[in-house]
DNA sequence: CAGTATCCAACGCGATACTG
DNA sequence: CAGTATCGCGTTGGATACTG
């Protein structure tokens, strides 16, 4: 059986979109587009090219702090595979290559980022929550 | 070197948070909060305790489809000592522990739920777009 | 019910070397 | 410059079995 995942949004039956249903469930191809978005290095990548507009191979390797030049191709390639990034390649030597973010990519970087930058500014507050007790061993 | 990831934010130089350079660099500990967050089950785990209030072990493992105990337990922990989620035992039989979000994690959780609804919202904009030929092969 | 412990397979990912 | 190819280790993570 096919599930409506691929249908037009319009013609899923709104009692299955009311609240998320699609994630939660480990078929559902969201799940792969969620695991691209934020794998380790697709959040970084992402939210380089939002601020950059336009980035080469070489740039993204060096904004993104310990990336490997395997890990980062790879990156790449699932983001452009995933409608999020576009890759333009001008034909001279030395070999000239472009990256950025398409509109969907555009969005999906802004989700990412918002968290991304969430998190760095609360991260003195994480920080200091970590180091308690964690609290709850107490018995009720 | 200390860096000053640890300081309160407002006595690190203003120069050094203009823009993001925490997360871009390999050793902030921003890149341990965000490796929790969106890991595989992070990201399901806090979606749905953002929904629920408080669940139970079991419920977790129900609700987020596909998660193993061994990852659920482990997933849970780490958002434990990020102080996102509070475990709560109660000392009866058969046993009955409660997890539910820190304010905290509350915040953390709204930002991971909105980049999961966005996703889920626009699924089959990206389907779409990624059997498309991946354009940009075309040399400039 | 709510886990922990152990074993093992898969692969994420870095290091290195090579190519157009 | 912008990658791909190959190797190999360490971690991830599922399955199973056991415990309080």
């Amino acid at each position: 059986m096919k599930s409506n995942f691929e249908l037009p949004i319009e013609t899923v039956p709104l009692s299955e979109l009311v609240r998320r249903g699609e994630l939660l469930s480990a078929d559902c191809p969201s799940r792969e587009v969620l695991k691209h978005v934020t794998s380790r290095w697709g959040v970084l990548v992402l939210m380089v090219l939002l601020d950059e507009k336009t980035c080469r191979f070489s740039d993204l390797r060096r904004k993104v702090d310990g990336v490997s030049e395997k890990m980062l191709a790879q990156t790449l390639q699932w983001l452009a595979a995933d409608g999020f990034v576009v890759r333009t390649s001008y034909d001279v030597v030395p070999p000239h290559v472009d990256y950025r973010l398409t509109p969907l990519g555009d969005e999906v970087a802004r989700q990412v980022s918002s968290l991304a930058d969430w998190i760095e500014v609360n991260l003195s507050r994480i920080l200091s929550a970590r180091t308690e007790p964690a609290n709850a061993s107490g018995h009720v």
